[in-house]
RNA sequence: GCGAGCGUCGCCAAGUGGUUAAGGCAGUGGAUUGUGGUUCCACCAUUCGUGGGUUCAAGUCCCAUCGUUCGCCCCA
């Protein structure tokens, strides 16, 4: 019974569950749209020192989680683990910068992580995300911030926590790391292993561990805010200002540090209690050095990432809305069954949807079928009907039947419509 | 990559070494040759993720393997 499955980390969207995938997809064109942000697609695979240099060679996800593999032409390529090193490059390749100014840009689609698969965590997972390239101005980050939570919003997602900070510049935190680690140092041998390891590789990183015994520690660890310039500072300020403007709610955390290296200045998340462990379904921020990394002009860049898995966790946690059809038809008579294909095709020319029974079963077999549809209407159409050019609508909510000239549903359109909507 | 739990029909499950693998939902047929949502009856796993082992006997014990869940790491 087990024969070839799904591979590990990966997993079948089915009819059951696309219904939000739409929803997330079709709220959040709608929201890129009213935020003049064009989508952008770039391949699923990228040559492995894009992500090796962009992302950070110290970093877990390229350490340990890339889907790497050489090809026939002996070139390393590797399947993309985040969206925003492949829109960089392409941002540089294309020279999309010449096109005057500022670009604003969302993409969606599938990444991979080679990771232990868990709750909110697949091997294939898919984000949608928005980039803005060429500003350095705080209200590009509020812009960005904004747009998530509308988002969110508008997909009925309440219930989250916007956590902030800001991580400076490169000399902020250079400066930073030299006394986290002369702090951090005398308490090494209490760190638990996996901090003690990066105190020196990645010691920003310490911060967010959740082991209890080093979070004891961290706590009275200087703080990056402490450590701003008055750029950098007078940068966050900003964007704090401008959010308390719009009403929208934030939480500062100093130990809010992002896994990707090319983070500068803002940090956040956005977080959901409802989820276990991978509580994050929004991550992004400022990555001003990023580009001039990869070898374009120097370029100030902010956005984030979503993940579309937790955001159906979320949705599903809420109310189901299931597709209801229009009409389900069931026949029965060789003439019935044969013109009931041409009554229902014309029906959807109309604009109805319309099921067909095709089982040839008795007509309470098919009225139970009709039951399940979740039609509004049972259409019934036999042998008398096929003499009249009538058909039977019953209406399934209520058992009220009526009989109907077949041309009246076709010509009176408008009218029927209001009628199923009166019958949901 | 580390630690722990789980894997019995499409779904939810009982079963804790003794030989016939409960039950519920769904499904199919019938009671009802053209009328559903209620009811009643019947049918629906030679087999317990897979492979090997222990035993007179294994769904039940052991090992391996695959998958999954939870936690860690990390992240969306």
């Amino acid at each position: 019974m087990v024969g070839i499955q799904a591979a590990r980390g990966t997993r079948d969207i089915l009819p059951e569950e696309v219904g939000y995938w739409q929803q997330i997809e079709s709220n959040a064109r709608d929201i890129f749209r009213r935020f003049a942000y064009r989508e952008i697609r770039t391949p699923v695979f990228e040559q492995t020192n894009l992500f090796e240099r962009g992302i950070g060679e110290a970093t877990d996800v390229v350490g340990k989680e890339m889907y790497t593999f050489i090809d026939r032409g002996d070139r390393s390529l590797t399947l993309r683990p985040e969206g925003t090193a492949g829109v960089a490059r392409a941002y540089i390749e294309h020279h999309l910068s010449a096109m005057g100014g500022i670009q604003r840009l969302w993409y969606s689609g599938a990444m991979f992580r080679y990771e232990r698969p868990q709750a909110g965590r697949q091997r294939q997972f898919h984000q949608v995300g928005v980039e803005v390239l060429g500003s350095a101005d705080p209200r590009a980050d509020v812009e960005v911030i904004t747009m998530a939570v509308s988002l969110l919003n508008t997909l009925g997602i309440y219930d989250l926590t916007l956590a902030l900070n800001s991580v400076g510049d490169g000399d902020d935190r250079n400066r930073y790391r030299t006394a986290l680690i002369d702090y951090l140092t005398p308490f090494q041998s209490h760190l638990d292993e996996d901090s003690q390891d990066r105190l020196l590789r990645n010691p920003l990183r310490i911060l967010d561990s959740k082991n209890t015994k080093t979070q004891e520690i961290i706590r009275h660890a200087p703080s990056i805010l402490d450590y701003l310039g008055a750029q950098s500072r007078h940068h966050f300020h900003q964007v704090q200002e401008s959010l308390t403007d719009l009403g929208i709610s934030y939480t500062v955390n100093p130990s809010l540090v992002r896994g990707l290296d090319y983070y500068t200045h803002t940090a956040f998340e956005i977080q959901s209690s409802h989820l276990g462990s991978q509580s994050t379904i929004c991550g992004g921020g400022r990555y001003d050095g990023l580009i001039d990394q990869l070898g374009g002009d120097s370029t100030p860049a902010v956005g984030w990432a979503m993940g579309m898995e937790r955001l159906v966790l979320l949705l599903q946690l809420q109310s189901i809305s299931p597709t209801k059809i229009d009409f389900y038809l069931a026949s029965k008579g060789q003439q019935a069954e044969r013109q009931g294909m041409v009554f229902a095709q014309a029906l959807r020319n109309v604009g109805f949807g319309v099921e067909v029974d095709l089982s040839g079963s008795a007509f309470n077999k098919q009225l139970k079928r009709a039951d399940r549809s979740g039609a509004s209407a049972c259409l019934i159409l036999g042998d008398g009907e096929i003499e009249h050019q009538s058909v039977q609508v019953k209406w399934l909510a209520t058992g009220n039947q009526e009989t109907v000239n077949q041309s009246d549903l076709l010509t009176q359109v408008d009218y029927w419509r209001q009628r199923l909507g009166e019958n949901m």
